[in-house]
DNA sequence: CTGAAAGCGCTTACAG
DNA sequence: CTGAAAGCGCTTACAG
């Protein structure tokens, strides 16, 4: 393994100024860092980042939580942000966390992140209240995605613009017998989204002057199999809604399924909006409401990346917002009288 | 920040029993050992990983390297490798690299790798002959997933026997004309499994003594979108197939939408099978032959593992087939007359 | 502009 | 069983 001693040797220079002119270009005579440069060349040099690390106290590593990658949002974010970290010679540590929190054990432990990361992005994972605690002794710069944590910065959508501009689209077509997907169910209650978007889902119902059925409003786990599986039930005969709005594209593909097994078609029959503009929304031709999750994605990591190179004595923005926009494709239409 | 230096004062004792009781809990008096312990969480102290990785030579930190993130196969793997690495205390690195391999220029650099990480799992990344050499001269314990590079040992599925399964269901159903969707496009012309599902899928054909229609083997890029677009023109009209077989669930599920698009009933009008078994496929009862990710993850995983232990000389098993299964479920049915 | 040296926080022979 | 010390490969004041 060549070190920086052996391109010193080689240029016949000390190791500081080899350290100097691969790094802050101060002040190296440029003969010097010509010479320098080629012997680190000649043998393929490339710096420990370990000692580089130690000797720094930074190691350009940002870890980045989530709590699955089977999900649209999570997978695309994740390759967002590793990108972007990259571009910016940070590299991307994946931590998955699948189960639960819960009270009284925690999943995260100080070893995790304790000297070995810069900073953290945290994808919408719920914490128990002592593994917030833990967060916050670790004291490292952090930026939420999807949903806030306390006081920490995070970039999101307005989850319930998102939401109303889904049913306000169904409304506007004239639909009246609406039905929600995506509420919480205990699971995953402790996540902000799923009960935003339910928020703003009966909202507007209210405010068009409708009755809010409860029974219509779903509380899912947010897989495709779950929503397929709580709406077949109300789609199931003649009292049904006209028209369902899917808090995810996921599960509007879930209540597409559970249409086709029932026989009823989109949109004659039943009327479908999603939320998200999944990969295969187009495909489907699925009504949606757009995010746009690499921009997230982006704007997380650079919100972090300068709050670790500022130092914690600028304080980052507190909120970015993201805007959404209507996709109106094929799965939405007129009740038909 | 607490060191191993803070733990051997409070404890009376030297670094060195530190360490040792720290790690190989080599000969250490008992009482000792619990001062050491006691100290050590009264001061919450974490050991730094930086600093015992450049002592020790090993990071304990593995890359793992993705073309994308966007499909089921690599979110569904890169979880369970990440969750088998954390569990024998090693450190997922993640780098996505979604550009298409060229000749001529790199994506890859020694110091994405080098001093950096203790091996490489790699996710089916086409690579350059020059980004194989690189990978080669890095000399990394490395294990590939999906498809292998030249020696490195290698976790897959039977493409082949997966294919057969696909049409050899929809031949037993009765069905002779039948398309196959996922050839290769020329932008991830190297990945060799779409040719090895497409060529079983022509054999399959050709041993039960059917003509293989060139026409309806469809090169895509293995999105929903792509194969919707190819498979749409040849479902037009009569002269159609009775079946398709898609060589990903993914594309499986552009072809529902091609068929929604032009009026074809699935499975009345047309059979559909896909392969993965994708997290959709049950809500959208469709047919697939299931692999089964999670398994390949940890194997790859503890192929890897045993190799960077055991070192070098141990010659790893060179590769890992795992099998499929075939689900029948509602997309497929026998042709109407 | 450059070098000698201390220091980052560990591990690991080497003595005892 | 335990400690003193060297060493891992860098960075960074400090002199010059």
């Amino acid at each position: 393994m060549t070190t920086i001693a052996d391109v010193a040797k080689r240029a016949g220079v000390s190791v500081a100024t080899v350290s100097r002119t691969l790094h802050h270009s101060a002040k190296v005579d440029p003969r010097t860092r010509e010479r320098v440069l080629q012997a680190a060349s000649e043998l393929e040099y490339v710096a420990s980042p370990t000692a580089t690390s130690l000797a720094s106290g930074r190691t350009r590593v940002i870890a980045v939580v989530a709590p699955m990658m089977s999900r649209w949002f999570f997978a695309s974010i994740l390759t967002a942000i590793e990108q972007s970290l990259r571009e910016d010679d940070y590299h991307a540590l994946l931590m998955v966390l699948e189960d639960q929190p819960t009270e009284g054990h925690s999943r995260l432990a100080p070893e995790m992140f304790a000297k070995r990361v810069d900073g953290i992005v945290w994808l919408n994972v719920p914490l128990s209240s002592q593994e917030e605690d833990l967060m916050r002794r670790l004291a490292l710069p952090m930026v939420c995605v999807g949903a806030p944590i306390g006081e920490t910065p995070t970039v999101m959508i307005d989850d319930r613009r998102a939401a109303r501009a889904g049913v306000e689209h169904l409304l506007a077509l004239g639909h009246r017998r609406i039905a929600f997907v995506g509420t919480a169910v205990e699971s995953i209650a402790h996540m902000s989204t799923p009960a935003a978007r339910g928020d703003a889902f009966r909202e507007a119902l209210i405010e068009a002057g409708l009755p809010v059925r409860e029974d219509w409003v779903l509380d899912t786990d947010w897989t495709a199999d779950a929503a397929a599986a709580m709406v077949e039930p109300i789609l199931r005969g003649p009292d049904r809604p006209t028209a369902v709005l899917a808090a995810s594209d996921e599960m509007a593909i879930g209540v597409v399924g559970a249409a086709r097994r029932l026989g009823l078609r989109i949109p004659e029959d039943l009327s479908l909006v999603g939320i998200d503009d999944h990969t295969f929304a187009a495909a489907l031709g699925l009504t949606t409401v757009r995010q746009d999750v690499p921009a997230q994605g982006r704007a997380a990591t650079s919100l972090l990346l300068s709050a670790i190179e500022q130092g914690a004595d600028h304080p980052p923005a507190t909120r970015i917002e993201l805007g959404t926009e209507l996709i109106v494709r094929d799965t939405s239409a007129p009740p038909s009288s």
